[in-house]
RNA sequence: GGGUGUUUAGCUCAGUUGGUUUAGAGCGCUACCUUGACAGGGUAGAGGUCAUAGGUUCGAAUCCUAUAACACCCACCA
């Protein structure tokens, strides 16, 4: 079969995922073995494959791939996220373009689009999961709606409520006026916008003085309820106890003193919008001020604005203005830098406002979660610098608001009963309720009919913080044996920027439900930044289509491409060079095959020394590197795991190994020499499988005959055998004499194709690697002896060995003699320097032994690389 | 405003508890090499006063202090 010489990897890719399902390679069910499990960081349901994914869940895959070869039960969780708001947000987007406003619609026919939308574009993601190579277990796909995982978050929901953890409270919380919805503390972003500060004076009732007060949101005032300043401000002494008037509506209101006022801010002078400002609300409740809302659900101004009803914030804003200005009321404004909270979904400016909202308290749940991060290292953050930032959030911890004005969700099961503050009660089920409302009102005749549930729905997190418990349904079944079997997971591969939002809630999580941590270490990928260093998002049009890179270079090309610079919790600056490398190496390894693959076998031809020889350096190699991948891997340095192998296959077997053992051409090899390569070749493709599984599968499968069933996916990762360093230094060695003699050729401008001689001052035992050196030096013959006096020829050293060859024509003296002068200069300027060291009697008294003894033979060596160079100088 | 982290070759990064030659890798770059596995290749080479200034030490890229730039996180300064 003639094998293209360019390796092409549409085709295998298909062919070889379809393969592993087939087989069934990657579905897990509990055994004997140990589980390695991995819960996949849910995408959205509607979401599709962007860098952050690809990145995220290479790693995934990478690691549980090789999990699986070394034997342990591997089991990879796919599923995706019903992502509340953000799929709602698209929903509510897609129907508005077909001319269909959401309010128009009941919630039931909304959560059918929702639905239908959902089963359209949903698993879209899983799919090109599947293209990227993850070797998932997709006959446990979950997606946190599913029945079953909608009664466990339920479940949790009732237990936490009956605990007295989840309260409903009338709080200040952030408004999205777009979604219609709350947002957690955690889904406000703040934007540095410039604003105006703008400085209006309020008449103090029954004088004509005024004070002035700064403001960015002048609109606000037509909630504010209080002015207020600092009872130590001397300006303010004499406005104790009166009274100012609103501008605009003319309301009268108090002027009170605190001293959470900061006096050198704006005037010094605040006013007080309790319903409007978290601060001003906890004013107003010091105060016992009224609370105004001004604002609809839309954020436009309601009937408590007077005539400014009906317009929107922004807008309001500007007619205030100028109706303050018209009035004489508006002193002055100031171009003001602050920090204004928008919404993460839709970007709206968030508005504080007061509501009716479910609360549930994090304080208790929270303290297992501290200790395990940060006292017990039950579980690990890696990078560890998140343990800081993990510490002051977690200590700072503030109650969850659980409750999103939004239809595509989980809905509260809250079912009210009454028009009492507490007439209502919290169950599972419908009948459930009734049930416990008929008790709680003490009236046996309440029908269904007369109960009405919350209209609210849980934040998503609510639902994907049971993640890795609710995936083995240890929610409803605690004693299940699937959750006891995988249960705690091993590894979470996800980004920083869910820290809070769900890595921390899932260990609160885990130790509130199951009494344990839902995973030992977590794995904080970095974001994944264009060349230029800017975050890639949709918006900036800078992110490269994740699948158009697969089909453009192979998912095994792309797969290295991310790994080869990601170090854990290090921002990845992606550029596509970085996957063309992933591809070159891909075709390189292609090549190592073709070339093995071409050679004639003889069966009775001896081995070449120089295959003897690089054969067994490489097999010491080779350990030594698994050795170091290994320990990599345990330390979660995917990269240089990589690193180590990519070297470890482009230069030491193909331009080392096969370079030695590589007969001449159109020359049969020699079946031992063969077989030998093969199985190191086999070894290779072991431990470079879980990074490219699809190239490393096809080769396995064209080095040997495989029986049905057999996969390289299933094979076993190789264990590290003892090594013989003296091995490896020495052919270090003789790749430096090889890369002597062809710096030599090149400077004296000797072509490869011309063998040459060598002497070399030493002895045929001392030289190691003889035959290799003769094969790769282009070497006719070696004397180990110094060359005759009067030959005509340059020389190099390498610790202290002179290597002479021999040249047609004489070398120019002068340059020859200044390339050793300058050799020599140096070697005494490192030499002065070894000695100054040494010559220092508190270093001789203060340094260990062995950094002493190490100085000494440098000073030696270096001494006798001078005589060496004198003597060469000399015979000028 | 508070906190954390980063700053090492043109680019992206290693550098493990301070001590093997006066610092490494990959990519890029330069020169030469192509009918021989691979030009998506080979060989060799150039390139860094380890952000700056002090300090500790026999010895500092590595520890300490200050400064600067950048990044991220947290925070109610209207």
């Amino acid at each position: 079969m003639e094998i293209p010489s360019k390796f092409d990897a549409k085709g295998i890719e298909s062919k070889w995922y379809a393969f592993w399902q087939e087989n069934n390679f990657f579905k897990s069910v509990p055994d004997e073995r140990e589980p390695y499990t991995i819960v996949i960081p849910p995408p959205n349901v509607t979401g599709i494959l962007h860098m952050g994914h690809m990145l995220n869940n290479s790693l995934q895959d990478i690691i549980i791939r090789r999990a699986r070869m070394r034997g342990y039960n591997a089991c990879w969780v796919p599923g995706t996220d019903h992502a509340s708001i953000a799929t709602e947000a698209k929903v509510v987007a897609k129907l508005k373009a077909e001319g269909i406003e959401k309010s128009d619609l009941t919630r039931e026919e909304f959560l059918t689009h929702a639905w239908d939308w959902t089963e359209e574009y949903g698993g879209v993601i899983l799919e090109q999961l599947k293209k990227l190579g993850c070797s998932c277990d997709w006959d446990r796909t979950k997606f946190t709606l599913d029945p079953e995982m909608t009664e466990s978050v339920l479940q949790v929901f009732v237990k936490l409520y009956r605990e007295g953890r989840i309260y409903r409270g009338y709080r200040m919380v952030n408004w999205d006026p777009e979604a219609q919805t709350t947002l957690s503390d955690e889904e406000v972003i703040y934007e540095e916008k410039k604003g105006n500060l703008y400085h209006i004076a309020y008449p103090i009732v029954g004088s004509n003085e005024q004070v002035i007060i700064a403001t960015t949101r002048p609109e606000t005032l037509l909630g504010d309820t209080a002015v207020c300043i600092h009872p130590e401000d001397e300006r303010y002494y004499h406005l104790k106890g009166k009274s100012v008037q609103v501008p605009l509506v003319n309301r009268i209101i108090p002027i009170i003193e605190d001293d959470y006022v900061a006096m050198d801010f704006g005037t010094g002078c605040l006013k007080v919008t309790p319903a409007h400002d978290p601060n001003d609300k906890v004013l107003g409740e010091k105060h016992k001020l009224e609370q105004i809302d001004i604002f609809n659900p839309d954020a436009s101004i309601n009937e408590n604005g007077g005539s400014y009803q009906g317009l929107d914030r922004f807008k309001a804003r500007k007619i205030i203005v100028q109706d303050l200005e018209e009035q004489g009321l508006l002193v002055k404004v100031e171009t003001h830098l602050h920090k204004v909270g928008v919404s993460e979904r839709t970007k709206a400016v968030i508005e504080p406002r007061l509501s009716d909202q479910w609360f549930l308290k994090m304080e208790e749940l929270a303290n297992p979660a501290i200790k395990a991060v940060l006292e017990t290292n039950e579980i690990e953050l890696l990078p560890e610098k998140f343990k800081n930032t993990y510490r002051h959030w977690m200590e700072n911890i503030r109650d969850w608001n659980i409750s999103r004005q939004l239809w595509w969700g989980q809905r509260i099961p809250a079912y009210y009963f009454g028009t009492g503050k507490e007439d209502y009660v919290v169950a599972i089920t419908p009948e459930e309720a009734l049930k416990l409302a008929q008790q709680k009102s003490g009236n046996f005749n309440l029908t269904s009919a007369e109960l009405s549930q919350d209209q609210d729905v849980l934040d998503t997190w609510f639902s994907s913080w049971l993640w890795p418990i609710s995936v083995f349904d240890g929610i409803r079944n605690p004693e299940n044996e699937e959750i006891q079997y995988y249960y705690p997971t091993q590894d979470l591969v996800t980004g920083p920027d869910i820290l809070f939002f769900w890595v921390a809630r899932m260990i609160m999580s885990g130790y509130a439900f199951r009494g344990e941590k839902p995973f030992s270490k977590v794995y904080l990928t970095g974001l994944v930044r264009d060349k230029k260093g800017q975050k890639m998002s949709k918006q900036l049009g800078n992110s490269p289509d994740a699948l158009q890179l697969i089909e453009d270079y192979g998912a095994d090309a792309v797969r290295v491409g991310l790994m080869l610079s990601s170090a854990a919790g290090n921002d990845l600056l992606f550029d596509e060079i970085l996957c063309q490398q992933g591809k070159n190496f891909a075709n390189k390894i292609w090549n190592a095959y073709r070339l093995i693959e071409g050679w004639e076998i003889h069966d009775n031809l001896p081995a070449s020394k120089a295959a003897q020889e690089a054969l067994n350096w490489y097999e010491n190699h080779f350990n030594k590197t698994l050795a170091w991948v290994d320990e990599n891997f345990d330390k979660y340095r995917i990269s240089d795991a990589l690193m180590s192998i990519y070297k470890l296959l482009w230069e030491d077997f193909c331009s080392w190994l096969l370079e030695l053992i590589k007969p001449e051409y159109g020359q049969p090899i020699d079946r031992e020499t063969y077989e030998k390569v093969l199985l190191l070749f086999e070894n290779n493709l072991r431990i470079l499988h879980p990074f490219m599984p699809f190239l490393t599968e096809e080769l396995w499968h064209f080095i040997a005959e495989r029986k049905p069933g057999e996969a390289l996916t299933v094979s076993s990762w190789p264990k590290p055998n003892v090594y013989d360093s003296n091995q490896i230094m020495d052919f270090e060695f003789a790749q430096e004499i090889i890369g002597g003699i062809r710096n030599f050729r090149k400077e004296k401008n000797i072509s490869f194709k011309e063998e040459i001689t060598l002497y070399v001052n030493t002895s045929k035992d001392e030289f190691k690697f003889g035959a290799s050196i003769i094969k790769l030096g282009g070497i006719a013959e070696i004397h180990f002896s110094s060359p005759p006096k009067e030959a005509m020829g340059g020389s190099f050293r390498l610790n202290n060995l002179e290597f002479f060859i021999p040249t047609k024509a004489a070398e120019d003296p002068e340059a020859e003699k200044e390339k050793l002068t300058l050799e020599l200069k140096y070697t005494r300027g490192f030499l002065a320097s070894v000695e100054k060291k040494l010559s220092n009697e508190r270093f001789v008294k203060n340094a260990p032994a062995q950094v002493i003894d190490l100085e000494r033979k440098k000073a030696a060596d270096a001494l006798e690389k001078i005589s060496l160079l004198e003597k060469s100088l000399n015979a000028f």
